[in-house]
DNA sequence: AACTATTCATAACG
DNA sequence: TCGTTATGAATAGTT
């Protein structure tokens, strides 16, 4: 067990550190910069030999947002708010988009009239669509910074009235749901019958990710430009 | 250096694996209780050393959903849908970021970075609550607006999420209610080591993962059934 | 960024 | 699921 005696130690190794914030600037960058390479490489790790479906959002000290989903940031966030949002649904849909039955149509001649009926509507619905996806988009960012602040900063009173608003504009939305069903069901009654129950073509809108496994189609990234919209980031799910 | 003969190894050790699919379920499952603990552990200690925000979203092979955030999954999200939706903060200033005050931090770490948060939070509440509750209502109406006229436009897909959307902001809403009822109670509670299984029967389960380490404000949990309050502190919402 | 001594995480097992 | 152990991995401090 003979040291060369020009070479001692060239490292004081890792040392054991206290779990609270570091203070120093520089030594918090660099901590920042490797531990979340950890974390990301964790959470891959997590995902593959598990098959699991995560999401990591961190943001640096400086502000920067970084990400890594399995399969992707945004299915994971879907599937997320989906099953933390679903308690509550009171007129509770059935059946999705009228766009499914344009496949299930066309059989009868004189449905075909139907199909066209509603694939115009599709579509000029569709245009609209995108006017207003771009305009709830500037929106949601106003929102979500609303709901934060108001969040973390209103009391309870003003949460409870900001409730009942949003209770309102959900019941609205609801209403609307219903009335686009009736009237699809309706206009198509002759047709298919009942369309598509639930889960049939269900992502014609949504375009849910398929989760390659065995292989790693994950999604690691960072963000770099401050004040720039994160690119590569496909947020345009619709609404929220 | 003889072993004792009737002591032979007792362990192998941490062996090498290979990062692919687990095929075997129930070591995929113990491996995902420990890979999780662990991922939680690193996220934690990330935002504790770093002072970073962060969000880990993730489920179970089983499709159990696990979360934890600093300070919150939802504040980490909702900033992280605004800075790829809104990355310019118009008029109501950024009230989000923890490192401007910083210097002013540690002596004692335990409570320092609470501090820091509810000093930042109580700050930013007086600075600004007049002309936050002014801009909230206006922001409100025009949403309000926004959302009205939207309903008329879009698609079922489209307003099912809206719809979904607006639950999960009402239930973040009662969750900061039900919070800013009971702060004061749980923040003497929040320390405790790691805590096992999500207890629960069919997919979604109560119960909750409490974990905090140095005493900070983090949230770690796993999300109600649907139709449940959020259990797991032993208190009701009674919003719904 | 690279290096290394050391702490930490965890695969295998009871 | 929980505890133990030996070993693979992550990383704090330094260069």
């Amino acid at each position: 067990m003979m040291m060369p005696i020009s070479k001692r130690k060239t490292s004081m190794g890792r040392q054991k550190i206290e779990i609270k914030r570091i203070e120093r600037e520089e030594a918090r960058q660099v901590c920042f910069s490797k531990r979340r390479a950890g974390l990301f490489k964790k959470a891959n790790e997590l995902s593959v030999l598990c098959g699991a479906n995560l999401a990591v959002v961190v943001f640096s000290p400086a502000g920067k947002p970084f990400s890594f989903g399995h399969p992707s940031v945004d299915s994971v966030l879907d599937r997320f708010f989906s099953s933390s949002a679903d308690p509550t649904p009171p007129p509770p849909p059935s059946f999705h988009d009228p766009r499914a039955m344009t496949a299930a149509a066309s059989q009868v001649p004189e449905l075909d009239q139907q199909c066209v009926e509603l694939a115009e509507r599709l579509e000029g619905e569709r245009v609209r669509k995108e006017t207003l996806e771009a305009a709830l988009r500037a929106q949601r960012g106003d929102f979500a910074r609303l709901m934060r602040s108001s969040v973390e900063e209103l009391g309870v009173a003003d949460l409870e009235r900001l409730q009942a608003a949003l209770d309102r504009l959900r019941w609205d939305a609801a209403m609307r749901v219903d009335q686009l069903q009736i009237e699809a069901q309706t206009r198509s009654l002759t047709l298919a019958g009942d369309v598509g129950s639930v889960g049939g073509g269900a992502y014609l809108g949504g375009g849910f990710i398929a989760a390659a496994q065995g292989g790693n189609n994950i999604d690691m990234q960072a963000i770099p430009a401050p004040g720039q919209a994160p690119a590569g980031f496909g947020y345009d799910y619709g609404i929220f």
